[in-house]
DNA sequence: ACGCGGACGGCAACCGGTTTCCATCGGTGA
DNA sequence: TCACCGATGGAAACCGGTTGCCGTCCGCGT
């Protein structure tokens, strides 16, 4: 029976103070370090501490006003490789800031979403950051709109990541990437090279961040002077899968075309597997290139020509500028640049 | 000046309570939902609720005894995609259970680990789930066992998530994978189509998930009566830049081998592509095959072998055996298995 | 020797909730 | 008509911390 055992459970500042032979205010000012405190009441305090293992409940403190700040973090679902970076720069840039870090994960679902940010409400954290593209409806701003609402009269702030802004009034911090900007670039940089007929592997229809690469492509073809075809437009999702599947059937209906843009390189992933599948070679016979940049895009073969968004960044300056204001700070809304990277993957087309 | 606008910051259950003219425990009880109020009292309650926009604050709830139980997931890197996946198992199945999940990222520095641990003990996390291998020194057990205890003794649970277990007596429970059964598989499928020089390129030699893989790698070459040539072993990390730097220096040195196998499939994807870089085909003059099976594997050119890896479900095990169990519930130990997934990138060797 | 001030530490109020205990009230059966 | 009972809601204690305020004690200068 070593002394050791007398940890019954979880211990409060009171029997820390009591073992030390002090009262539960000297235990707190010790911990807390900046009052006055005697050298010998601090040893027995510090030395209780340690025998019991003492650990300040957190969430105690937090209702006292001094606890640890917490930043929620509302994505779709981390296993896309660009939510996953941007969840790396969040999750960096909060704990460097002394900040916790909550995820949450929505599947998409609206519903699911508004239940966690009233969570984060709830938990008073210092900023909610709803992360990725949504369908953007009249319902959407107002819904988003009041939420913003909503968590500004609890002190914390909404951080719309990737995401169309509110119009003006909200309290919110817009931080975004120039979706269209880069398609544009992008399928400029295509066209220059010869391409006429360019296959789009879009997103949802109505999802922003797939309406914005859209547009995009769209705008750089008029600038040529070019009206693609229509039927050369088509939506998916952004998954690997998606991509495979509607390269296959664009195939199999015998659609022609001599590039193909995917809106993301996942998407690119998998239609480029279909291409290979159908003997067809890339850049030889169809030029193809993506959007993101991920990692993996440099190992696809051949290496995809694509759109390096800079997902980390993204998602540290959406904590900082969250976290780094006033009640006087004019909202902000920051759009980050996008730049094509050039690999194998596209040449001028075969005749 | 409208009605709303007195909304002058955050609201207590008491400010609700003067608005609807009752005591801050019939609010309490009203939003509670069990005890019994009347009707009428009710409706004022939660018109009053309403207007104030009131939401309860979930860390004194959490004081109180009542609070939304919450979960901590500490890995190395949430960018990669085996950890991602893991990310996503653990997100998904604390939310299925009702708890919070917060989300810490050591950069594989022990002190950061040992930092966010003592944070969430002090956040009394209800389990805190330590993601990823490491390296298995006495140190590290010794060190992972205190702090064992130090969590069990306010009441959470220690999860070693792909990590090497403790030894008897220590209050955790480890779900693990089989590093060296699905290595020992893959490295004997290869060795079954004829290749007799493989190259490993393989983690840090002290990370035990690396070392696992190293070992299946030696045993299934073993079980055939070879011993493998010591130069064939390499060393790096599980990046993608790792994989493509060892397979160039090995190509560089003239080293002699008919396939290569890849501590992971990011190792592989960049493998792949300093193989291509010098001209080498694959799988016509050299085999490749990975580990974890992570979506991509399949995009890369040849789709690659590998041994898939339940990585979703390792982390919604994870939380549900650490969340399900009462005091009196034996410590666990799960090993989960793995399986190879042929696909084209491993060919008998070329004569 | 006396007064003064600073160092130290305890009491009690507070943070924002929940819950036990008890008082009140209206209705009912005898 | 009166005692009794269940339904309702308030006061106060509690969860585990922090901190303002104040009393005590000590050492110092004059």
């Amino acid at each position: 029976m070593t002394r050791k055992s007398e940890d019954a459970g979880r211990s409060t500042i009171r029997d820390v103070a009591a073992r030390a032979g002090v009262s539960a205010s000297t235990v707190s000012r010790v911990l807390g370090g900046v009052y006055p405190v005697s050298t010998a009441t601090r040893t027995r305090v510090m030395r209780a501490v340690r025998e019991m293992d003492y650990v300040a409940d957190a969430r105690a403190k937090a209702v006292a006003g001094v606890g640890t700040p917490t930043l929620a973090f509302v994505l779709e679902d981390i296993t896309g490789p660009s939510f996953a970076h941007m969840a790396y720069g969040v999750e960096r840039e909060a704990t460097r800031l002394g900040h916790l870090c909550l995820v949450c994960g929505t599947e998409g679902d609206v519903e699911h979403e508004l239940e966690f940010v009233e969570m984060m409400r709830a938990q008073r954290a210092a900023a909610v950051i709803l992360v990725g593209g949504t369908a953007d409806t009249p319902e959407y701003r107002e819904r988003t709109r009041r939420v913003a609402d909503s968590l500004a009269s609890v002190g914390s702030r909404l951080v719309l990541c990737g995401r169309p802004p509110l119009g003006p009034g909200a309290p919110v911090t817009v931080v975004e990437y120039d979706n269209e900007g880069g398609a544009y670039a992008l399928v400029a940089h295509v066209l220059a090279q010869g391409h006429r007929r360019v296959l789009f592997l879009g997103g949802k229809p109505d999802h922003t961040t797939a309406q914005g690469r859209e547009r995009g492509y769209l705008a750089a073809h008029r600038a040529r002077g070019l009206d693609p075809d229509p039927v050369l437009l088509r939506h998916g999702d952004f998954t690997r899968d998606s991509g495979h599947r509607l390269m296959r059937e664009a195939l199999e209906e015998g659609l022609e075309f001599t590039a193909v843009v995917a809106a993301t390189d996942m998407v690119a992933a998998g239609a480029l597997t279909a291409l290979h599948e159908a003997g067809i070679d890339v850049p030889g016979d169809v030029s193809l290139a993506g959007y993101d940049d991920i990692p993996f895009a440099r190992d696809l073969h051949p290496a995809l020509t694509t759109v390096h968004v800079p997902y980390e960044e993204l998602g540290r300056l959406a904590v900082r500028t969250a976290l780094g204001r006033t009640p006087e700070t004019p909202d902000e809304h920051l759009l980050l640049g996008t730049h094509v990277v050039v690999r194998g993957s596209v040449a001028p087309p075969a005749s």
